[in-house]
Formats: C-alpha cells, structure tokens, sequence
DNA sequence: CTAGGTACTAGACAGTGTCTAGCATGCAGT
DNA sequence: ACTGCATGCTAGACACTGTCTAGTACCTAG
C-alpha cells in the first residue's frame, strides 16, 4: 500500500504542514516546492494544482500563520485572570512567545505585501488584529484606558511584541530582556500616562 | 572608451550599489548576483571574486545597512536640540524614517543570522547599538532616567521603532500611526514611570 | 454509461548559485 | 629586465529551482 499519490486533495494541506517545518528549519530562503513535491512523495508538478506559484504558498503559510497568531492572543487573553493587569501581561508574554517561536513564520506575514496581499491573508490578519483590540478593548472596561486611546495602544502594543520578537529572532537581544521590554511597555501603558502628551 | 571590464576592484562597490536599489525595488528574493553581473557589464562568475556566496552578498549589505543607520541615529542624535525630549523625539523619527526608507534593507538585517554572523557585521550593529544607547545615556545627564535603565530604555526603544517600522512596511499602519506609536513611547518612557514596576 | 473536471505525472525551458579551469594584468623579488 | 604569482576577470559546466505544457487516471454529475 501507499506507493500509490497521495491523492485526494490532501495534499495541500501534506504541504503545508511540511512546508511549516522547513520554514522552521531553513527560513524562507529555504523553502523549495520542488523538494515538498518530493518528502510529499509526489511529482515536482503536483503542488501546482494546489499552489499556482511559490508566492502563492507563502500567502497559504503567511493565512495559517495570522490564524494561529489570532488563536494564541485570544485563548490567553481570555483565560480568566486575578487582575487587567496580569491579563494584559499573560497575553503579551503569549505573543512574544508566538513570535520567537515562528520567527521565520512572521517574517512571511509581515514582509513588504502592502496592497497585493490576497482577501484571505487580510481577513485572517483583521482577526489577529481584532483579537488584539479586544484585549485593549477590555482595559477600557477595566478603567485602565480611555476608549479613544483604544487604537494607539492596540498599535503600540503590537510594535513592541513585533519589536522585541525580531531584537531575539535576529540575536540583538535575549529572552529575559525581550520579556523586560514587554512588561516595561504594559506598565508604562497601564501608568496612564499616555494621555498626558 | 569603457568597452573594457570594470576591472580594478571597483567591482565590489559597484555590485554592492546597484544590490541596494534592486534591494528597494524587488526586496531581498528578486536579488540575484547574475543579474548583478549582467547590469554592471562582467562575466556572471565576476562577483565570486569579492563575494564568495550570495550570503556573502546579503552579509556585506547588511553591514552597510548598520553603519549607515548608525550614522543616522548619531547625527540626529547629536544636532542642537531645545530640550531632551525634542532631542530623543527627533532621533527617534529619523531612525523611523531610515526603517521604513529601507524595509528590505533592515529584512536583510535583523533576519535569523542568530550566531553565524560575521564580525564585521556585528562590529557594525555594535556601532548602531552604541549610537543608540548614546541618546538614552544623554537622558541621565539630562535627569530624564537612571543609569540604571539605559539599557531597557533603550531595548524598548529599538524594539518599538522596528515594530513601528515592520508594521508600516507590511501596510498593517501607516505612517502617521507609527510616528504616534513612537512619539506615545518617548512621552511614557519620559514620564519616567518605568522606575515604577 | 458517458462527459467533464480534478489531481496528478512527466518532460521541457529559462534562470539561478556554485565550482572549475584558464587568461590577463599588475606587482614584488631577484 | 625577467620571472613568479596573486588578483580579477571570462567561460563553460553542473545541479537545482520555478514555471509551463501536454497527457493520464480517477471521481463524480448528468
């Protein structure tokens, strides 16, 4: 059995998966639809059924990616928490863990597709982006912001995480002073004093 | 005249030049060192000669990539300012203006070269780094922050202008976001309630 | 049972990075 | 002045890549 294609259309969904350790393991430069063709056991031509193009993958990849990235910041920012305060740090902490882990993953999602990106990856970053907003979203209820600071401090948020995950992806700094970042941004957030100036 | 090779060593310059543009123009996946031949008039073997790899090529861009923003930063850094604050706003915007000027650039820069990058490379981050780590040393003479800070402040420094930076490069902010992303981070940074938590 | 679309195979092509051998130029040592 | 040699280049080769194309097997709708 089984020297048979893989057939059956689960394929694309074979690639990706593979496509996911590679890029894990090799970067983006790394990533050949030749060679998935080939651990896939299938032809070099087979993968164009699923993926018109090597663009096309990494828009398949960069859509994953902003879905598990929205699932990550949701879960933890939903978890029941003993203060805003630590509700907001858990959810960041799982970001940045996010993101450290899947450096080369956010470097697809994040790279230079300002207006061709597909409808797909920008429904699937909105999410992301939604899930973000609702945890700034609760500090309003909580009494730590203002709403109309809502949006600021959702990008402010989200430039930090980015930040510090790229200073450790790229060696410039470590973990502990990634982690030093993000909680210094959630109390200097949280301090209020953003509207001061 | 100049029907003959560009010869004399001046090849490396003139690669290293038109890599940039093609840097800025396609990103780092439409570089290729043939194309770099062809364009400069020598044989596709040419550039082995002065980059032993297309790595090599993307190492030698990258360094540059850092002295040049070091010079940013330091000449921003250091031109008469009014008060502190102005001072580290301005440092700040223009090290935005360079980030955002050269998003591939700093792709090629802050991209998974964990351990294995050259010294030369590091000495040059090392410089950005110092140059960096000079204005926020100017806020302790200024009375803005402790010694003792310099170093988060100015972690949270780097990571915010790259985060700011990647997300306008991406089209997830645009500019005007990312200016006020910096600017709330100099004002909650300047508050000084990081001694705080 | 048949028609058509889907998922694949297999061959081809241009382009790329890299390796190699060879040629020219200019410089150092005798 | 001649020789030796390193440097910077040319030119050919190889394996690999993405992409296009024609053809084949299968599944499913009619």
């Amino acid at each position: 059995m089984s020297d048979r294609p893989v057939h059956h259309g689960n394929l694309r969904a074979v690639l990706l998966d593979q496509a996911e350790v590679r890029l894990r393991e090799r970067g983006v430069a790394g990533l050949s639809l030749r060679e998935l063709a080939r651990e896939a056991g299938v032809s070099h031509g087979a993968p164009r059924s699923h993926f018109i193009d090597r663009a096309a993958l990494l828009d398949a990849l960069a859509e994953r990616g902003f879905v598990r990235f929205a699932e990550v910041v949701e879960q933890a920012s939903t978890r029941r928490s003993t203060s805003y305060r630590s509700r907001l740090r858990r959810t960041a902490h799982a970001a940045l863990d996010f993101s450290i882990g899947n450096a080369a993953l956010l470097e697809v999602m994040f790279t230079g597709k300002v207006g061709e990106a597909s409808e797909a990856i920008e429904r699937a970053a909105g999410r992301l982006f939604l899930a973000v907003r609702g945890v700034i979203d609760a500090g309003v209820a909580a009494g730590a912001f203002e709403e109309a600071d809502v949006e600021r401090i959702s990008l402010l948020w989200s430039a930090t995480v980015q930040g510090a995950a790229t200073l450790v992806a790229s060696g410039r700094a470590t973990r502990a002073q990634a982690d030093a970042i993000v909680d210094d941004t959630v109390a200097l957030v949280l301090s209020g004093s953003i509207r001061a100036l």
